[in-house]
DNA sequence: AGGTAAATTGAACGAGTGTTCAGTTTATAT
DNA sequence: ATATAAACTGAACACTCGTTCAATTTACCT
Protein backbone atom coordinates (compact mmCIF):
# COMPACT_ATOMS: atom_id res chain seq x y z
CA UNK A 1 0.00 0.00 0.00
CA UNK A 2 1.71 2.81 -0.66
CA UNK A 3 0.98 6.31 0.91
CA UNK A 4 -1.25 8.47 -0.73
CA UNK A 5 -0.80 12.35 -1.24
CA UNK A 6 -2.47 14.75 0.84
CA UNK A 7 -4.70 15.69 -1.74
CA UNK A 8 -5.56 12.35 -2.86
CA UNK A 9 -6.35 11.16 0.87
CA UNK A 10 -8.71 13.91 0.66
CA UNK A 11 -10.67 12.51 -1.92
CA UNK A 12 -10.17 8.97 -0.77
CA UNK A 13 -12.16 9.84 2.37
CA UNK A 14 -14.33 11.82 1.12
CA UNK A 15 -15.00 8.51 -1.18
CA UNK A 16 -15.27 5.99 1.38
CA UNK A 17 -17.89 8.85 3.29
CA UNK A 18 -19.92 9.08 0.58
CA UNK A 19 -20.69 5.48 -0.36
CA UNK A 20 -21.00 4.30 3.43
CA UNK A 21 -24.11 6.84 3.16
CA UNK A 22 -25.47 6.86 -0.29
CA UNK A 23 -24.00 3.17 -1.78
CA UNK A 24 -24.19 3.11 -5.35
CA UNK A 25 -25.56 6.51 -5.47
CA UNK A 26 -23.04 7.64 -3.87
CA UNK A 27 -20.92 6.57 -6.51
CA UNK A 28 -20.90 10.21 -8.07
CA UNK A 29 -17.78 12.76 -8.90
CA UNK A 30 -20.21 15.56 -8.00
CA UNK A 31 -21.24 14.32 -4.41
CA UNK A 32 -17.49 12.81 -3.58
CA UNK A 33 -16.03 16.20 -5.03
CA UNK A 34 -18.97 18.36 -2.75
CA UNK A 35 -17.14 16.04 0.40
CA UNK A 36 -13.78 17.05 -0.15
CA UNK A 37 -14.61 20.57 -0.57
CA UNK A 38 -12.80 20.43 -4.12
CA UNK A 39 -14.39 20.79 -8.12
CA UNK A 40 -15.09 17.48 -9.76
CA UNK A 41 -12.09 17.86 -12.08
CA UNK A 42 -9.64 16.77 -9.89
CA UNK A 43 -10.77 13.23 -9.73
CA UNK A 44 -9.77 13.18 -13.35
CA UNK A 45 -6.98 15.16 -12.66
CA UNK A 46 -5.28 12.34 -9.61
CA UNK A 47 -6.74 9.17 -10.02
CA UNK A 48 -7.93 9.18 -14.14
CA UNK A 49 -11.35 7.87 -13.83
CA UNK A 50 -13.80 7.68 -11.23
CA UNK A 51 -13.02 3.83 -11.16
CA UNK A 52 -9.93 4.61 -10.07
CA UNK A 53 -10.48 6.85 -7.17
CA UNK A 54 -13.54 4.02 -5.83
CA UNK A 55 -10.58 1.32 -6.56
CA UNK A 56 -8.39 3.25 -3.97
CA UNK A 57 -10.96 3.74 -1.85
CA UNK A 58 -11.44 -0.04 -1.60
CA UNK A 59 -7.68 -0.67 -1.22
CA UNK A 60 -7.17 2.13 1.31
CA UNK A 61 -10.74 0.82 3.36
CA UNK A 62 -9.88 -2.93 3.34
CA UNK A 63 -6.25 -2.73 4.46
CA UNK A 64 -7.12 -0.33 7.50
CA UNK A 65 -9.65 -3.42 8.86
CA UNK A 66 -7.42 -5.78 7.92
CA UNK A 67 -4.15 -4.01 9.71
CA UNK A 68 -6.58 -3.14 12.98
CA UNK A 69 -7.78 -6.45 13.37
CA UNK A 70 -4.18 -8.18 13.02
CA UNK A 71 -3.02 -5.58 15.22
CA UNK A 72 -5.32 -6.29 18.24
CA UNK A 73 -4.33 -10.02 17.54
CA UNK A 74 -0.36 -9.54 17.87
CA UNK A 75 -1.48 -7.29 20.95
CA UNK A 76 -3.00 -10.12 22.39
CA UNK A 77 0.51 -11.57 23.45
CA UNK A 78 -1.07 -14.94 24.14
CA UNK A 79 -0.34 -18.23 22.02
CA UNK A 80 -2.22 -18.65 18.69
CA UNK A 81 -5.85 -19.82 20.20
CA UNK A 82 -5.85 -16.31 22.19
CA UNK A 83 -4.51 -14.63 19.40
CA UNK A 84 -7.46 -16.13 17.31
CA UNK A 85 -9.79 -14.94 20.06
CA UNK A 86 -8.55 -10.91 19.84
CA UNK A 87 -8.80 -11.72 16.22
CA UNK A 88 -12.49 -12.19 16.12
CA UNK A 89 -12.96 -9.79 18.96
CA UNK A 90 -11.74 -7.05 17.08
CA UNK A 91 -13.74 -7.77 13.67
CA UNK A 92 -16.69 -8.24 15.66
CA UNK A 93 -16.29 -4.88 17.68
CA UNK A 94 -18.67 -2.64 16.21
CA UNK A 95 -16.60 -0.44 13.32
CA UNK A 96 -17.58 -2.99 10.73
CA UNK A 97 -20.61 -4.12 11.73
CA UNK A 98 -22.57 -1.43 10.15
CA UNK A 99 -25.01 -1.36 7.00
CA UNK A 100 -23.28 1.91 5.92
CA UNK A 101 -19.84 -0.64 5.70
CA UNK A 102 -21.61 -3.17 3.47
CA UNK A 103 -23.02 -0.11 1.25
CA UNK A 104 -19.34 0.67 0.37
CA UNK A 105 -18.71 -3.17 0.00
CA UNK A 106 -21.65 -3.68 -2.36
CA UNK A 107 -20.06 -0.80 -4.50
CA UNK A 108 -16.52 -2.20 -4.68
CA UNK A 109 -18.55 -5.73 -5.78
CA UNK A 110 -20.35 -3.69 -8.52
CA UNK A 111 -17.17 -2.99 -9.95
CA UNK A 112 -15.31 -6.09 -10.04
CA UNK A 113 -16.04 -6.95 -13.37
CA UNK A 114 -14.37 -3.48 -14.98
CA UNK A 115 -11.90 -2.61 -12.74
CA UNK A 116 -9.28 -4.75 -12.60
CA UNK A 117 -7.36 -2.43 -9.67
CA UNK A 118 -10.75 -3.35 -7.54
CA UNK A 119 -10.35 -7.10 -8.36
CA UNK A 120 -6.41 -7.09 -7.47
CA UNK A 121 -7.18 -5.11 -4.46
CA UNK A 122 -10.03 -7.74 -3.07
CA UNK A 123 -7.52 -10.86 -4.27
CA UNK A 124 -5.04 -8.87 -2.13
CA UNK A 125 -6.91 -8.14 0.93
CA UNK A 126 -8.76 -11.07 1.29
CA UNK A 127 -5.50 -13.22 0.82
CA UNK A 128 -3.35 -11.51 3.57
CA UNK A 129 -6.78 -11.98 5.75
CA UNK A 130 -6.91 -15.58 5.04
CA UNK A 131 -2.84 -16.12 4.92
CA UNK A 132 -2.71 -14.58 8.83
CA UNK A 133 -5.63 -16.68 9.98
CA UNK A 134 -3.76 -19.70 8.00
CA UNK A 135 -0.62 -19.07 10.35
CA UNK A 136 -2.28 -19.10 13.48
CA UNK A 137 -4.34 -22.17 12.42
CA UNK A 138 -0.83 -23.54 12.09
CA UNK A 139 0.38 -22.86 15.10
CA UNK A 140 -2.38 -24.10 16.88
CA UNK A 141 -2.75 -27.16 15.01
CA UNK A 142 0.88 -28.02 16.31
CA UNK A 143 -0.42 -28.10 19.89
CA UNK A 144 -3.35 -29.92 18.96
CA UNK A 145 -3.22 -32.68 16.15
CA UNK A 146 -5.22 -32.57 12.97
CA UNK A 147 -8.34 -32.88 11.86
CA UNK A 148 -8.84 -29.87 8.73
CA UNK A 149 -5.91 -28.50 6.95
CA UNK A 150 -5.04 -25.19 8.65
CA UNK A 151 -5.51 -23.22 5.20
CA UNK A 152 -8.94 -24.82 4.76
CA UNK A 153 -9.93 -24.21 8.72
CA UNK A 154 -8.80 -20.14 7.43
CA UNK A 155 -11.17 -20.68 4.54
CA UNK A 156 -14.07 -21.73 7.02
CA UNK A 157 -13.46 -18.97 9.20
CA UNK A 158 -13.11 -16.37 6.87
CA UNK A 159 -16.53 -17.41 4.95
CA UNK A 160 -18.06 -17.35 8.50
CA UNK A 161 -17.00 -13.79 9.39
CA UNK A 162 -18.44 -12.64 6.02
CA UNK A 163 -21.09 -14.63 6.02
CA UNK A 164 -22.16 -13.76 9.34
CA UNK A 165 -21.22 -9.95 9.05
CA UNK A 166 -23.12 -9.77 5.61
CA UNK A 167 -26.02 -11.27 8.22
CA UNK A 168 -25.82 -8.63 10.56
CA UNK A 169 -25.36 -5.95 7.86
CA UNK A 170 -28.32 -6.91 5.91
CA UNK A 171 -31.04 -7.73 8.95
CA UNK A 172 -30.18 -5.45 11.54
CA UNK A 173 -30.78 -7.31 15.01
CA UNK A 174 -30.80 -11.08 13.11
CA UNK A 175 -28.14 -11.91 15.11
CA UNK A 176 -25.67 -9.95 17.79
CA UNK A 177 -21.96 -9.42 17.72
CA UNK A 178 -21.62 -12.02 20.53
CA UNK A 179 -23.39 -14.51 18.89
CA UNK A 180 -20.89 -13.78 16.30
CA UNK A 181 -18.14 -14.32 18.27
CA UNK A 182 -19.47 -17.49 19.74
CA UNK A 183 -20.38 -19.08 16.50
CA UNK A 184 -16.72 -18.01 15.12
CA UNK A 185 -15.32 -19.51 18.67
CA UNK A 186 -16.91 -22.45 17.92
CA UNK A 187 -15.47 -22.96 14.48
CA UNK A 188 -12.02 -22.63 16.04
CA UNK A 189 -12.48 -25.17 18.76
CA UNK A 190 -13.94 -27.51 16.41
CA UNK A 191 -10.49 -27.84 14.38
CA UNK B 1 -45.16 -15.30 -3.84
CA UNK B 2 -47.66 -15.14 -5.59
CA UNK B 3 -47.89 -16.10 -9.29
CA UNK B 4 -47.25 -13.64 -11.93
CA UNK B 5 -48.72 -13.25 -15.16
CA UNK B 6 -47.33 -13.57 -18.06
CA UNK B 7 -46.22 -10.24 -19.20
CA UNK B 8 -44.69 -9.87 -16.17
CA UNK B 9 -42.69 -13.05 -15.54
CA UNK B 10 -41.30 -11.87 -19.08
CA UNK B 11 -40.35 -8.93 -17.74
CA UNK B 12 -38.87 -10.52 -14.69
CA UNK B 13 -36.95 -13.17 -16.33
CA UNK B 14 -35.63 -10.33 -18.24
CA UNK B 15 -34.14 -8.43 -15.76
CA UNK B 16 -32.58 -11.55 -14.18
CA UNK B 17 -30.84 -12.21 -16.98
CA UNK B 18 -30.09 -8.48 -17.68
CA UNK B 19 -28.26 -8.49 -14.30
CA UNK B 20 -26.77 -11.41 -14.23
CA UNK B 21 -25.06 -10.62 -17.04
CA UNK B 22 -24.45 -7.11 -16.24
CA UNK B 23 -24.69 -5.97 -12.75
CA UNK B 24 -25.35 -2.27 -12.43
CA UNK B 25 -24.87 -1.64 -15.63
CA UNK B 26 -28.18 -3.88 -16.48
CA UNK B 27 -30.21 -2.21 -14.21
CA UNK B 28 -31.55 -0.08 -17.08
CA UNK B 29 -35.29 0.13 -18.48
CA UNK B 30 -33.83 -0.20 -22.23
CA UNK B 31 -31.89 -2.74 -21.88
CA UNK B 32 -34.42 -4.87 -19.62
CA UNK B 33 -36.89 -3.77 -22.36
CA UNK B 34 -34.95 -5.03 -25.04
CA UNK B 35 -34.35 -8.06 -23.80
CA UNK B 36 -37.77 -8.99 -22.86
CA UNK B 37 -38.50 -7.61 -26.53
CA UNK B 38 -40.93 -5.22 -25.36
CA UNK B 39 -40.80 -1.42 -25.18
CA UNK B 40 -39.45 0.43 -21.83
CA UNK B 41 -43.02 1.70 -21.08
CA UNK B 42 -44.77 -1.24 -19.82
CA UNK B 43 -41.99 -1.19 -16.89
CA UNK B 44 -43.32 1.55 -15.51
CA UNK B 45 -46.96 -0.05 -16.92
CA UNK B 46 -46.97 -3.21 -15.30
CA UNK B 47 -44.73 -2.81 -12.06
CA UNK B 48 -44.70 1.10 -11.57
CA UNK B 49 -40.78 1.86 -11.34
CA UNK B 50 -37.78 -0.36 -12.41
CA UNK B 51 -37.31 -0.84 -8.71
CA UNK B 52 -40.39 -2.66 -7.87
CA UNK B 53 -39.40 -4.95 -10.97
CA UNK B 54 -35.87 -5.63 -9.52
CA UNK B 55 -37.68 -6.29 -6.01
CA UNK B 56 -40.21 -8.54 -8.21
CA UNK B 57 -37.10 -10.51 -9.68
CA UNK B 58 -35.39 -10.47 -6.45
CA UNK B 59 -38.46 -12.61 -4.92
CA UNK B 60 -38.54 -14.87 -7.85
CA UNK B 61 -35.06 -15.84 -8.02
CA UNK B 62 -34.54 -16.02 -4.23
CA UNK B 63 -37.28 -18.57 -4.01
CA UNK B 64 -36.32 -20.20 -6.82
CA UNK B 65 -33.26 -21.31 -5.52
CA UNK B 66 -34.24 -21.93 -2.38
CA UNK B 67 -36.87 -24.48 -2.91
CA UNK B 68 -35.21 -26.23 -5.28
CA UNK B 69 -32.40 -26.92 -2.34
CA UNK B 70 -35.04 -27.76 -0.23
CA UNK B 71 -36.80 -29.90 -2.67
CA UNK B 72 -33.23 -31.91 -3.13
CA UNK B 73 -32.97 -31.99 0.94
CA UNK B 74 -36.41 -33.72 0.97
CA UNK B 75 -35.85 -36.16 -1.51
CA UNK B 76 -32.75 -37.44 0.01
CA UNK B 77 -35.36 -39.34 2.04
CA UNK B 78 -32.71 -39.96 5.03
CA UNK B 79 -32.75 -38.64 8.57
CA UNK B 80 -31.73 -35.49 9.10
CA UNK B 81 -28.45 -35.64 8.70
CA UNK B 82 -28.84 -36.65 5.28
CA UNK B 83 -30.98 -34.18 4.44
CA UNK B 84 -28.26 -31.48 5.55
CA UNK B 85 -26.07 -33.18 3.17
CA UNK B 86 -28.04 -33.05 0.53
CA UNK B 87 -29.19 -29.80 0.65
CA UNK B 88 -25.33 -28.35 1.31
CA UNK B 89 -24.82 -30.52 -1.91
CA UNK B 90 -27.47 -28.85 -3.89
CA UNK B 91 -26.83 -25.66 -2.45
CA UNK B 92 -22.52 -26.23 -4.30
CA UNK B 93 -24.11 -28.03 -6.78
CA UNK B 94 -22.98 -25.25 -9.65
CA UNK B 95 -25.98 -23.36 -10.21
CA UNK B 96 -25.41 -21.06 -7.98
CA UNK B 97 -21.77 -20.96 -8.42
CA UNK B 98 -21.05 -18.18 -10.58
CA UNK B 99 -20.08 -14.78 -10.65
CA UNK B 100 -22.97 -14.01 -12.38
CA UNK B 101 -25.68 -14.72 -9.58
CA UNK B 102 -23.34 -12.71 -7.42
CA UNK B 103 -23.83 -9.87 -10.14
CA UNK B 104 -27.30 -9.99 -9.43
CA UNK B 105 -27.28 -9.88 -5.80
CA UNK B 106 -25.10 -6.91 -5.82
CA UNK B 107 -27.71 -5.08 -7.43
CA UNK B 108 -30.66 -6.14 -4.96
CA UNK B 109 -28.57 -5.73 -1.74
CA UNK B 110 -27.57 -1.93 -3.33
CA UNK B 111 -30.80 -1.18 -3.31
CA UNK B 112 -31.60 -2.59 0.25
CA UNK B 113 -32.25 0.84 1.53
CA UNK B 114 -33.83 2.75 -0.93
CA UNK B 115 -36.39 -0.17 -1.42
CA UNK B 116 -38.83 -1.81 1.41
CA UNK B 117 -40.09 -4.75 -1.01
CA UNK B 118 -36.33 -5.73 -1.46
CA UNK B 119 -35.89 -5.36 2.18
CA UNK B 120 -39.09 -7.53 2.92
CA UNK B 121 -37.58 -10.26 0.01
CA UNK B 122 -34.15 -10.45 2.03
CA UNK B 123 -35.75 -10.99 5.10
CA UNK B 124 -38.53 -13.19 3.97
CA UNK B 125 -35.89 -15.69 1.81
CA UNK B 126 -33.50 -15.31 4.23
CA UNK B 127 -35.38 -16.19 7.33
CA UNK B 128 -37.44 -19.37 4.82
CA UNK B 129 -33.79 -20.83 4.75
CA UNK B 130 -32.26 -20.68 8.17
CA UNK B 131 -35.51 -21.85 9.74
CA UNK B 132 -35.52 -24.54 7.10
CA UNK B 133 -32.07 -25.73 8.51
CA UNK B 134 -33.20 -24.75 12.12
CA UNK B 135 -35.70 -27.46 12.17
CA UNK B 136 -33.35 -29.81 10.69
CA UNK B 137 -30.71 -29.39 12.96
CA UNK B 138 -33.81 -29.97 16.08
CA UNK B 139 -34.18 -33.28 14.61
CA UNK B 140 -30.57 -34.04 14.53
CA UNK B 141 -30.04 -32.72 18.31
CA UNK B 142 -32.47 -35.21 19.50
CA UNK B 143 -30.37 -38.36 18.58
CA UNK B 144 -27.24 -36.29 19.79
CA UNK B 145 -27.55 -34.15 23.21
CA UNK B 146 -26.85 -30.42 22.62
CA UNK B 147 -23.48 -28.29 22.11
CA UNK B 148 -25.04 -25.00 20.60
CA UNK B 149 -28.79 -24.25 19.69
CA UNK B 150 -30.51 -25.45 16.69
CA UNK B 151 -31.36 -21.74 15.74
CA UNK B 152 -27.14 -20.46 16.18
CA UNK B 153 -26.05 -23.87 14.37
CA UNK B 154 -28.64 -22.74 11.31
CA UNK B 155 -27.83 -19.48 11.88
CA UNK B 156 -23.95 -20.09 11.77
CA UNK B 157 -24.46 -22.80 8.64
CA UNK B 158 -26.29 -19.99 6.60
CA UNK B 159 -23.31 -17.64 6.99
CA UNK B 160 -20.93 -20.08 6.05
CA UNK B 161 -22.43 -21.16 3.18
CA UNK B 162 -22.99 -17.54 2.67
CA UNK B 163 -19.74 -16.50 2.82
CA UNK B 164 -18.52 -19.36 0.76
CA UNK B 165 -20.27 -18.53 -2.10
CA UNK B 166 -19.15 -15.18 -1.80
CA UNK B 167 -15.19 -16.41 -1.84
CA UNK B 168 -16.12 -18.84 -5.01
CA UNK B 169 -17.61 -15.63 -7.05
CA UNK B 170 -15.38 -13.17 -6.14
CA UNK B 171 -12.21 -15.00 -6.86
CA UNK B 172 -12.43 -17.82 -8.92
CA UNK B 173 -10.31 -20.82 -8.21
CA UNK B 174 -9.67 -19.82 -4.64
CA UNK B 175 -11.76 -22.78 -3.72
CA UNK B 176 -13.93 -25.79 -5.00
CA UNK B 177 -17.36 -26.88 -4.74
CA UNK B 178 -16.29 -29.90 -3.04
CA UNK B 179 -14.17 -27.90 0.06
CA UNK B 180 -17.07 -25.48 0.83
CA UNK B 181 -18.99 -28.92 0.72
CA UNK B 182 -16.69 -30.26 3.26
CA UNK B 183 -16.43 -27.21 5.25
CA UNK B 184 -20.26 -26.72 5.81
CA UNK B 185 -19.99 -30.73 6.62
CA UNK B 186 -17.69 -30.33 9.05
CA UNK B 187 -20.09 -27.37 10.34
CA UNK B 188 -22.76 -29.64 10.79
CA UNK B 189 -20.85 -32.45 12.53
CA UNK B 190 -19.07 -30.10 14.66
CA UNK B 191 -22.45 -29.43 16.63
C1' DA C 1 11.34 38.41 -7.94
C1' DG C 2 10.50 35.63 -12.00
C1' DG C 3 9.62 31.44 -14.46
C1' DT C 4 7.82 26.95 -14.68
C1' DA C 5 5.28 23.06 -13.25
C1' DA C 6 1.65 21.26 -10.67
C1' DA C 7 -2.76 21.69 -8.84
C1' DT C 8 -7.23 23.32 -9.25
C1' DT C 9 -11.56 25.30 -11.10
C1' DG C 10 -15.98 24.96 -13.19
C1' DA C 11 -18.48 25.11 -17.44
C1' DA C 12 -19.51 22.56 -21.53
C1' DC C 13 -20.22 18.39 -23.84
C1' DG C 14 -22.28 14.02 -25.43
C1' DA C 15 -24.27 10.12 -23.49
C1' DG C 16 -27.42 7.84 -20.76
C1' DT C 17 -31.25 7.67 -17.27
C1' DG C 18 -36.34 6.60 -15.66
C1' DT C 19 -40.82 8.49 -16.15
C1' DT C 20 -44.69 10.21 -18.65
C1' DC C 21 -48.32 9.90 -21.86
C1' DA C 22 -51.02 10.24 -26.41
C1' DG C 23 -51.87 7.10 -29.71
C1' DT C 24 -52.31 2.33 -31.26
C1' DT C 25 -53.15 -2.52 -30.86
C1' DT C 26 -54.96 -6.51 -28.62
C1' DA C 27 -58.06 -8.97 -25.58
C1' DT C 28 -62.45 -9.54 -23.59
C1' DA C 29 -67.40 -9.40 -22.99
C1' DT C 30 -71.87 -8.94 -24.87
C1' DA D 1 -69.92 -7.18 -34.95
C1' DT D 2 -69.31 -3.59 -31.50
C1' DA D 3 -67.73 -1.37 -27.39
C1' DT D 4 -64.70 -1.15 -23.69
C1' DA D 5 -60.76 -2.23 -21.06
C1' DA D 6 -56.21 -3.77 -20.94
C1' DA D 7 -51.87 -4.04 -22.91
C1' DC D 8 -48.48 -2.00 -25.51
C1' DT D 9 -45.59 1.41 -28.23
C1' DG D 10 -42.03 4.72 -28.65
C1' DA D 11 -40.94 9.54 -28.58
C1' DA D 12 -40.23 13.38 -25.62
C1' DC D 13 -38.85 15.26 -21.45
C1' DA D 14 -35.99 16.91 -17.58
C1' DC D 15 -32.38 15.32 -15.32
C1' DT D 16 -27.88 13.27 -14.11
C1' DC D 17 -23.67 11.29 -15.42
C1' DG D 18 -18.27 11.19 -16.16
C1' DT D 19 -14.93 13.29 -19.02
C1' DT D 20 -12.59 17.07 -21.14
C1' DC D 21 -10.10 21.22 -21.14
C1' DA D 22 -9.01 26.40 -21.24
C1' DA D 23 -8.19 29.44 -17.77
C1' DT D 24 -6.68 30.44 -13.21
C1' DT D 25 -4.26 29.73 -8.94
C1' DT D 26 -0.76 27.77 -6.13
C1' DA D 27 3.63 25.61 -5.22
C1' DC D 28 8.30 25.11 -6.10
C1' DC D 29 12.88 26.24 -7.64
C1' DT D 30 16.49 29.34 -8.92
Amino acid sequence: MKPLSKAKLKLVEATIESLMEEGVDGCSVRKIAEKAQVSTGLINYHFGSIDNLIAAAYSYLAFTFLDSAIEASMKSEGDARQQLSAFIKEIFSGQVLQRRVLRAWVVFWGLIDSSPAIQSAQSDSNSSFTSYLEQLFMQLQELKGKQISPKMAALGLTALIDGLWLEMCLEEGAIKPLQCRKLCEHWVDSI
